[in-house]
RNA sequence: GGCGGCGUACCCAAGUGGUAAGGGAGCAGUCUGCAAAACUGCGAUGCGGCGGUUCGAACCCGCCCGCCGCCUCCA
């Protein structure tokens, strides 16, 4: 039984869909004026394991994420750049799906953009007049807050508490500071689409409203989220558009990610601290593939709790690759064991480790059906590696090493997105490791004529091909058996 | 000013009433020519501080200290 925690209640519910086993799922993806950042690859991230936990569950998951695509920041940007806002729509468009691709983030099931659904909108908004939620004012249209009362329900505060901390800007026109934009008469040059108010953009809050009940086919959806920093305004009002229009309950489960920081500031760019999702891939180490590099991102974005914040550093990167690194060790090891079946009883350490992977898939579910407790998971994962290991150090029935592999891929690749880089392109080396561009070396035969030097007793010989090796990027680690395992 | 969150070992981080998961770093041991790996053990008598409730509190309550977020665009 899954237990999500609301933000409307403030408590950890138990999940259940309205129309059983199928689940309608919002997420408020990006408005596309900039690249993406570290912050909104969380949040992908995020939701995007919910969607594929829900899926583990057996729900049919209605998945929509949507593009906000007409906005103050893309006209900036046009501006700016000297651009047509269509134009730097599509540019920051592809990048994010770009970047999605980085993070190993598959697209949702319906991405609509808001300029596909303007008809939408004027419709809600002509719906919320007709009902005196809303009132236009030379070309605007504004939401008319006093006359919803349970404003302020999701962000759980009142109407006077927010007036009172209010930084709004005063506008004469309004009736009250807090009341926002449905519809913005536009200027010349700026996007603008035809409306009974007069030629017209959205206000931002309007189109979730739309899509969510456009794309997923219902007025009240199940589960409807995005960052911390959405919570107010953006979706308290669009909890007024839509209830205030349809008057039944917009979303069941509203869903919050945390914030990702640096030296415990909230990412932002207003406070510019932040990395782009691009920087951060180009600014890792060398030696690291783009496949390891998704996966070090993402074992570290998922290495803490989904509603508590992230501090991004790269020493907290550094601590986040050697943590991979034990299994890929463990692999390794695998690779090396020869063990031939034998009949009879199963010993006592075979017994352990089946009791250990028996375990394992229920212990899994109850951390994750404990709202996502992901770093629980993660901390099975590496008790299982422990296990493992000691297992392999005495015996190594395939079927066990199989079944190993096997929860490993099954919970931590299909679900977390984990343990999925080709074992063989798994850099072992140090994070500050710097790659050498030294002429390349024979690794076999330094190898193989160090492991002569070692018959012959010649340590020194067998000490400087090691020294040889390491600069060439080439770990060498000594078996019982006189063989040798090499990591790069 | 209002509202909310957080503070767990050197670093990261679970745990939210029953006596401190996990990872990184460190130290010691087994193994080893050496080294590394792996395994084993050690490591917070303690969970920001002070009180209180309780048979029992990191977890509940109160006060205080520190940090952060929201109240404006923001994942």
């Amino acid at each position: 039984m899954l237990r999500l925690y609301n933000t409307l209640t403030r408590k950890k519910e138990v999940f259940k869909p309205l129309a059983g086993k199928l689940v309608r799922m919002y997420v408020c993806g990006v408005t596309v004026y900039d690249r993406c950042h570290l912050g909104h690859a969380r949040s992908a991230i995020v939701f995007d394991l919910l969607r594929r936990y829900l899926q583990f569950k057996k729900y049919r998951v209605r998945y929509v994420k949507n593009f906000t695509d007409v906005d103050d920041k893309i006209i900036a940007r046009a501006q700016k750049e000297q651009r047509p806002w269509e134009v730097v729509a599509q540019t920051y468009t592809a990048a994010y799906w770009e970047d999605m691709a980085r993070l190993g983030v598959p697209p949702a099931d319906l991405e609509p953009k808001a300029t596909e659904h303007i008809d939408g909108m004027v419709a809600l908004i002509g719906k919320l007049i007709k009902k005196g939620l809303a009132y236009p004012v030379e070309g605007d249209v504004y939401y008319r807050v006093s006359r919803f009362k349970e404003y302020g329900k999701l962000s759980h505060r009142k109407l006077d508490e927010l007036l009172a901390g209010a930084r709004v800007e005063v506008d004469a026109r309004k009736e009250n500071p807090l009341d926002f934009a449905l519809w913005k008469a536009s200027k010349p040059g700026e996007p603008s689409w035809p409306s009974p108010w007069g030629a017209g953009r959205p206000g931002w809050h309007i189109e979730c409203s739309v899509m969510s009940m456009a794309c997923l086919k219902q007025s009240t959806i199940d589960i409807h989220g995005g960052g911390q920093d959405l919570i107010f305004p953006h979706h308290e009002n669009e909890i007024a558009q839509s209830e205030g229009a349809t008057g039944r309950s917009f979303s069941r489960f509203w869903v919050h990610n945390g914030f990702v920081t640096i030296d415990q500031e909230k990412m932002s760019k207003s406070l510019g601290n932040f990395f782009t999702i691009q920087e951060v891939f180009e600014k890792m180490p060398a030696h690291l593939g783009p496949a390891a590099r998704r996966e070090i991102l993402r074992y570290f974005l998922l290495s803490v709790h989904y509603r508590g914040p992230v501090d991004f550093s790269d020493q907290h990167l550094a601590q986040t690759k050697a943590a991979l690194d034990n299994y890929y060790a463990m692999l390794i090891r695998f690779s090396e064991v020869v063990w031939e079946q034998r009949a009879g009883r199963p010993t006592a350490h075979t017994r352990r480790i089946l009791a250990i992977l028996k375990a394992f898939p229920v212990e899994f579910r109850t951390a994750m059906d404990d709202d996502l407790n992901v770093p629980a998971a993660l901390a099975l994962f590496q008790q299982l590696i422990t296990s493992a290991n000691r297992y392999v150090s005495v015996e190594g029935h395939a079927k066990i090493l199989a079944k190993i592999r096997q929860l490993f891929s099954h919970f931590g690749g299909e679900l977390l997105g984990l343990f999925a880089v080709e074992p063989s392109k798994w850099s072992f080396q140090p994070w500050s490791f710097v790659p050498v561009v030294a002429p390349a070396v024979d690794v076999d035969a330094l190898v193989k004529e160090r492991e002569q030097a070692r018959r012959d007793k010649d340590f020194s010989r067998s000490d400087q091909l090691r020294r040889q090796l390491a600069a060439a990027g080439v770990i060498i680690e000594d078996l019982p058996d006189g063989s040798t395992r090499i990591k790069r």
